[in-house]
DNA sequence: GTTCCTGCAAAAGATTTGCAGTGAC
DNA sequence: GTCACTGCAAATCTTTTGCAGGAAC
């Protein structure tokens, strides 16, 4: 798993389809949307308020989720619950980079992963399932190498 | 799908459990163990709360969650995150019975499924991962049969 | 100038905890 | 008699909402 380049710019593709549905720019969002956009994997909100704060680029716990409730809505944000509480977010990534989380249960290190065999059952199983599947989403939990010595 | 026979009484292997954990016998917890013996899917701790006062049989919301609490750990029950706000809550059953569950994003409508297929590809999964894997679940989310009409 | 963006403070909703009384063993 | 079980009320924590000033277009 080779961690670079993004889905040609995602920023980019971000601010377009919030354009497009009306929304004008600001300070916050931007900063929000770069943040999002250099990450591996998924941040709860507050880790996504500390690390804006670190970083000099103070942006208020309310302008958090409801700038990423708008991401969501526009497809360009996804929600993942790894069981911890609170609720993670990441980027939606092309097809590519599709992947799903692994959880350690001690320490609470999530990492992604990403599986050709899993996603084939998946996409097979969701013609033979009485719901017009639109998302999935897998957590695989147990004890990661750090902890399980 | 047939509705029917559990894993050879659940309540009394939980029962014995708890009995070996140290804990005393308790109305509140009993009534519990009924209701989540009795159900087909995951409810949530409100739900149980209702549906217990419904059947005349109040259980504080605070016991509930303690209850829970104490069942989870001792992996008498399980938790199902389907990413609606409030975590669901349901017995750990055999293999047989394993299963996952669909999510209706329109009406909340949760129900449960299982695939041999899906199941071969995590457990080839789990041994190549950086993770000692213990538990894996499963959302497949969408609109179900009578929301998407 | 109108409409969106943002911060602040307050509210809402889910879950947890402290305490006191009751019940199991 | 001791220690677990339970209910109630209060606390905690995450997420949402109302409102007012400021910025984008």
């Amino acid at each position: 798993m080779s961690a670079h380049a993004h889905t040609d710019d995602w920023i980019e593709q971000a601010e377009a389809t919030l354009a497009a549905a009306g929304h004008k720019r600001g300070g916050a969002r931007r900063a929000l949307l770069e943040l999002l956009d250099a990450q591996q994997c998924a941040l709860t909100a507050v880790e996504i308020e500390d690390s804006l704060r670190a970083a000099q680029r103070r942006v208020s716990r309310a302008s958090v989720y409801r700038i990423l409730d708008e991401l969501e809505q526009l497809r360009l944000v996804q929600r993942v619950e790894t069981g911890q509480a609170m609720v993670r977010y990441e980027r939606v990534c092309s097809e590519a980079e599709h992947h799903h989380h692994l959880v350690c249960d001690d320490c609470g290190l999530v990492m992604p992963f990403s599986d050709e065999a899993l996603e084939l059952a998946i996409s097979s199983l969701s013609s033979r399932v009485p719901l017009t599947v639109s998302e999935h989403e897998i957590v695989l939990r147990g004890s990661c190498a750090s902890c399980s010595d």
